[in-house]
DNA sequence: TAAATTTGCTAACGGCCGTTCGCATTAGTA
DNA sequence: TACTAATGCGAACGGCCGTTAGCAAATTTA
């Protein structure tokens, strides 16, 4: 039992995200989505503008959640390995706290149109440069012995961006534990940790 | 120019490959699939059974190459930080080679109906298992400070399997200068790189 | 109570989907 | 030359797709 009210719109946006991230946005019909809340397919427009117009609130949702979370880390000073666990630690919050609607964020997005699209991926390379800027300062001032920050992002967000694929609410790390494992891995690698 | 002389057959499934890679499976259409060959879509049915008949034979074709790959690696008898090395050097190189047909592999095999998508299943985890034994002899030997080597594979396939995303073959770095970039990052972490 | 909003149904629309069929044309082979 | 295989066309099939329209209950608000 839910303890917040969720209007029919939420809850077709929820059971939406859910079948989008199981089957993929183009394989879920609006029959499958109506079959599961157990109504019929029409009805779900008195609800919604379109297909797409789910799609687009989640993905735009969740960049905003990544976003907020960002913020909180960005301008603090403290030096760059600790910024980078705390920007880890926040990446993974926002990834866990609802994996469905991560994994539509993560593998659905390309199905947006213009200019939901082009303004999706705007913000997408907001968020990374961000992160490359933190990898820069720990370049410049010789914690980090990398010399690419460019591939290190890459490799970072490769990592936390699976997670949603195999993370469990109920099992047995909590996202914090998972944060602190893949800080620890990336920072000081297998032969250091 | 291509050197070698492709059947239709296989000219069918490379350009379906480009098509559902970057526009996934369900969104592709067999009149797409023909345009793009400057043919009908019925005609296609010449020389291949059916739309999921493409996807079976990508998704296959590449988890061998993955095999084949690894098991020239998995008996060495080398360290399992060099043997590490090796398998993702491999892994690389496999996924470098064809980066379409990774990207299919990677992210469209879900689409696979019974009994396909069970094997393909089963072959995934073998491949997995084979690489978490290797983090298991570091971690006995004492050679990798990590414990949990189930994390470990999962965030090492996450690293490598975003490469196809990005990578381009007339890039500056090579797939080897990736796959040696990527073992010393995991072995060593961005403090000791 | 009356009005307004929310929620849902049934039926249908135009269109696109994967696939099949029968028939041609071309290219390779003996 | 005649046979065979490879290749392709055009039309059509049954079916599913997202979406719309008109109408009816139910629920909330005033």
């Amino acid at each position: 039992m839910s303890s917040t009210q969720l209007s029919r719109k939420e809850q077709i946006d929820q059971v939406a995200t859910s079948l989008f991230k199981s089957r993929g946005f183009a394989a879920t019909t609006m029959r499958d989505l109506a079959l599961e809340l157990g109504i019929e397919a029409g009805s779900l427009y008195s609800h919604i503008k379109s297909k797409e117009d789910i799609l687009q609130r989640v993905c735009f949702k969740m960049a905003d959640e990544f976003n907020a979370a960002f913020d909180e880390v960005k301008n603090k000073d403290v030096p760059a390995g600790e910024k980078l666990r705390l920007a880890v630690a926040a990446h993974v919050r926002v990834l866990t706290k609802n994996p469905p609607a991560a994994g539509v964020f993560l593998n659905e997005w390309r199905h947006l149109s213009e200019p939901s699209l082009s303004k999706f991926h705007d913000m997408r390379f907001q968020y990374e440069e961000s992160l490359r800027e933190i990898v820069r300062e720990g370049i410049a001032s010789g914690e980090f012995k990398v010399t690419d920050e460019k591939f290190v992002v890459l490799t970072l967000l490769s990592s936390l961006n699976w997670l949603h694929m195999w993370y469990k609410p109920e099992g047995k790390m909590s996202p914090d534990d998972i944060a602190e494992f893949l800080s620890n891995l990336l920072l000081n690698g297998l032969k250091n940790f």
